[in-house]
RNA sequence: GCCUGGGUGGCGGAAUUGGUAGACGCAAGGGACUUAAAAUCCCUCGACUCUUGCAGUUGUGUGGGUUCAAUUCCCACCCCAGGUACCA
């Protein structure tokens, strides 16, 4: 019988379907095992990173279950946001009509993939049954002030028509549609992710089950810094300069002072002074430059002087007062001591101005001059010119001098953070609604809990001017205050759909709780937190950290009882092909540039860089394509074999051909046993064989340890598949036994179905497929995983390595269990060995149980 | 600049704790089967040298070091990828 993938694996997709095999509830008996992969945004078509992260996925989920775990793998819509707004405008679509059309056929593709879902747990973010807990949970957070509003001037996407989350700002840049990134002053609601800050920063050492890297990432983005906040008197008027540093231990060496320009205190110094008219001018350009400037390489340092002075708290010395274009108004103060002599940006400011220089670090090794100083002097020193300081090493007088500012009350220790609350109000349609009302009479009120939900409305007109389109429709604005009955205005952003994707795997544990607060806490208390969670490096701090926080708080509300949602987490690398191109007609689909010319013109094809696939570059995939051509088996198995899951994967026509290969030659040396081993059982505990039937067995049981290795411990699919096909090749290299031979006949079924429940999680159609044909009435994918038997697994002979001097030199088979003293001899009294010692004396021989001798001779 | 990773045949990648470098697959070459092709099955396959062998030398980005032994550990450097960036 022929491999026929579409008939085997639409068989089995169907029968998984109609008896919910994958169907899960809370089992006391069984360990429980939550595997979630990040849920996908329905655009229209599923891609092959979504094919690469869900085999990833579905192939431990399988393990697990085989294993004998409860295994929860939900999946669902991440279905708010803009691309479905965009839909909208462009092509006269509603965006739920459009999502739900997507979510569909992205379904179909998902099912046809064979992945051991559990539908009835499938959720999309957009369905008010999903979103009126999350606005629950929003009048909670106004409640405890987790949730506020403030003016303030918020990253703006023209393009985009919305505002953007300090973490959505790329280089300058929108992270979705690479648009300029520019400033607006708006009222917005943010979340108080700052209330969580030192757990979240705690919780980095504490979650070992992450890679290194995101937890770098997600450090470095809090950004803890401990310093001092030191107050510079005002000369001439009242008050003082607060400045924040980390480096006050060159306090003495402060000379100037730089403000932000956007800092009000720089109008506030300049009012009535004959620079104001300049330094109005100065303010207004640099607020225009800031963030087309910031992206640049080549970033001037500007900056005016504002005609002020304040004084140098610990030396007395006057410091002019600058506006600089390089100080950033919303970290610390707004406000920095300049330091020129060790800091490099205050030493070309300084030069720039012509202001003084004091070294007061000073190297062991020589002295600094100030009039001769090319750049400033960064590294460590003793401290000079530093008064009762002179003498101590700069690293170890941080605490010194902050003890001493705070006793003569000029400063206090202060610890700075780099993360900033989390703006989430977005000028869009496509979101969730925030369940705000302003009232004139009582200010900004909560929706009344059992008014909830607060139901997007579908009848919105979409204009391509953007705006919001529900701002505009009469009949949502318009409504009465929950407080004191009369007419007030609702609120008309809509969420930043991270809101959404912080929260959904708690509702996956009860997907269809309908009573407050939509999240059933039994349930919850079983399945949470999440023991593997699957997905795109690209997340490793918005998302994740997103919903850390919301978890803390989810966990603050008492819905929650973990700390944190994902346990272990694996960042899948990306799927990547190299670049086809025309000279004429740019980049074209591979499709399009088979025999390496252009399909329009005939020119020949310049094969460009490998880079991630996308639209854009049109280096893309059809998963369609590949379940067509060759079955989802083979699409699922080129996934993992090519390379391991958290690098990026070339993408290769033939590699994808080897798969399907492997996957024939499997079929084909099962179809030439099946009849012969369908009534004999399998070799056991208990059979005795010996030469190659033992041999075989072995194989088996070494295959059997390996690959339970390399997918338990590692998630290295690669190697675990490539043990599999060493023993399918072994089976080949095998000697066909006579159809009376049951005792070999017996092994031989024995290897063949370790060969297919350890693919099972793999390729489980076919597998399936085999497992059936062999007579077994229990799918495979019920059967639990198989155990090696040590001492089966174990060689009875091993090869020994004969090193001289580390170099290989012979090799010489002995039983295991031959001794120390005699290997060692037998290593010596090798013919090779003795040529190649020749004249030399032994030192040493050193024996390595199992592996090698190594002769130490000179 | 800083913080992470990483650099191994023609290619994707193995080598789990310092112990036989290159498993497995792809590509390539050869053979078998076939009227032929495809498919399939089998064999060879890092480089160099010669005395062509169960041979020797060399080889894991570069240069040093530790060790009986280094792809693996240490130091310095080069390159690539990702993150981040005037954070005071």
């Amino acid at each position: 019988m022929k491999y026929d993938p579409t008939a085997i694996e639409e068989k089995w997709q169907k029968k998984w379907e109609e008896e919910k095999t994958f169907s899960v509830t809370e089992d006391q008996s069984k360990p429980k095992y939550y595997l979630l992969e990040m849920f996908p945004y329905p655009s229209g078509k599923i891609h092959i990173g979504h094919v690469r992260n869900y085999t990833i996925g579905d192939v431990v989920a399988r393990y697990k279950r085989m294993k004998g775990h409860n295994v929860l793998h939900p999946i669902g819509w991440d279905a708010f946001g803009m691309p479905a707004e965009n839909a909208a405008i462009e092509h006269k679509i509603h965006p739920a009509k459009w999502t739900h059309e997507n979510i569909d056929h992205m379904k179909m593709q998902l099912k046809r993939m064979g992945f051991s879902y559990d539908w009835d747990r499938e959720v999309a973010t957009c369905d008010p049954k999903y979103y009126r807990w999350e606005q629950l949970f929003f009048i909670w957070m106004v409640e405890k002030g987790l949730a506020y509003k403030k003016r303030s001037t918020v990253n703006f996407c023209v393009k985009c028509d919305t505002v953007l989350a300090n973490e959505q700002v790329e280089g300058g840049l929108c992270w979705r549609c690479g648009e300029e990134v520019t400033e607006k002053v708006l009222d917005q609601w943010f979340f108080k992710i700052t209330a969580y800050i030192e757990e979240l920063l705690d919780y980095c050492d504490k979650l070992p089950g992450w890679p290194e890297r995101v937890m770098t990432m997600q450090k470095n983005w809090i950004g803890k810094s401990y310093g001092c906040e030191v107050d510079f008197p005002l000369i001439g008027s009242e008050g003082a300069i607060k400045v924040f540093t980390t480096r006050q231990d060159t306090l003495f060496g402060a000379t100037f002072m730089l403000v932000a320009a956007e800092h009000p205190l720089v109008m506030e110094l300049a009012k009535g002074k004959p620079c104001e008219g300049e330094v109005r001018s100065f303010v207004e350009k640099v607020k225009k430059q800031d963030k087309l400037m910031r992206t640049s390489e080549y970033y001037e340092k500007e900056g005016l002087f504002l005609d002020s002075y304040c004084r140098n708290p610990l030396t007395g010395g006057e410091m002019p007062v600058y506006a600089a274009n390089f100080v950033l108004a919303d970290y610390g103060t707004g406000c920095v001591m300049a330091v020129p002599t060790h800091d490099q940006r205050d030493f070309e400011f300084a030069k720039k101005f012509n202001l003084p220089l004091i070294v007061v670090i000073s190297p062991k090794d020589k002295m600094l001059d100030p009039a001769t100083m090319t750049e400033a002097y960064v590294d460590e020193g003793i401290l000079v010119n530093s008064g009762q300081f002179d003498g101590m090493e700069n690293t170890k007088v941080l605490e010194a001098i902050a003890d001493f500012l705070e006793a003569q009350g000029k400063g206090k220790r202060t610890i700075q953070y780099r993360l900033r609350d989390w703006g989430i109000s977005r000028q869009r349609y496509w979101g969730a609604p925030i369940p705000m009302i302003n009232c004139d009479l009582c200010g900004i009120v909560a929706v009344k809990e059992e008014d909830l939900p607060v139901v997007l409305p579908e009848n919105v007109v979409f204009s391509p001017e953007g705006g919001s389109p529900l701002a505009a429709l009469k009949e949502f604005v318009d409504t009465t205050c929950p407080k004191c009955g009369g007419k007030a205005r609702r609120e008309t952003d809509t969420m930043d759909t991270f809101v959404e994707s912080s929260w959904y795997f708690d509702r996956y544990c009860s997907p269809d709780c309908d009573t407050k607060p939509g999240l059933d806490r039994k349930k919850l208390d079983y399945w949470m937190p999440v023991d593997q969670y699957i997905g795109g490096i690209e997340h490793a701090i918005l998302h994740l950290l997103y919903a850390r926080f919301y978890t803390k708080m989810l966990r603050d509300f008492g819905v929650l009882g973990v700390d944190e949602p994902f346990t272990n987490l694996l960042t899948q690398g990306m799927v990547c092909k190299e670049t086809t191109k025309c000279p004429e007609h740019g980049y074209v689909f591979p499709e399009q540039a088979a025999d390496g010319k252009c399909h329009l013109c005939g020119k020949d094809i310049i094969i460009g860089k490998t880079e991630k696939m996308s639209k854009s570059l049109k280096n893309v995939i059809d998963p369609d394509y590949l379940v067509k051509t060759y079955g989802a088996d083979t699409a699922r198995m080129f996934c993992l074999f090519a390379a391991p899951p958290e690098k990026d994967l070339e993408w290769s026509d033939q590699g994808v051909d080897g798969s399907f290969r492997f996957l024939g030659r499997l079929w084909r040396i099962f179809d030439e046993y099946v009849e012969d081993i369908k009534t004999v059982a399998p070799a056991s505990a208990g059979t005795a064989s010996d030469g190659e039937l033992k041999a075989l067995r072995r194989k088996t049981h070494q295959t059997i340890r390996k690959v339970t290795i390399d997918i338990e411990d590692r998630f290295h699919f690669n190697t675990a598949i490539s043990a599999v096909m060493e023993l399918v090749n072994t089976l080949y290299a095998f000697g066909r036994p006579a159809k009376e031979n049951t005792a070999a006949l017996a092994v031989v079924r024995e290897a063949i179905e370790a060969a297919v429940l350890l693919l099972c999680p793999i390729v489980p159609h076919m597998t399936e497929e085999l497992w059936q044909m062999l007579g077994h009435k229990t799918p495979a994918s019920d059967m639990p995983w198989p155990v090696f038997d040590p001492a089966i697994a174990c060689e009875d002979e091993m090869t020994i390595v004969i090193q001289i001097n580390g170099k290989l030199r012979s090799r010489m088979t002995v039983s295991v269990d031959e001794g120390e003293e005699k290997i060692k001899n037998n290593a010596l009294a090798d013919e090779k060995i003795i040529s190649f010692i020749g004249d030399l004396n032994v030192h040493k021989v050193i024996y390595v149980p199992g592996k090698l001798v190594n002769i130490v001779a000179r």
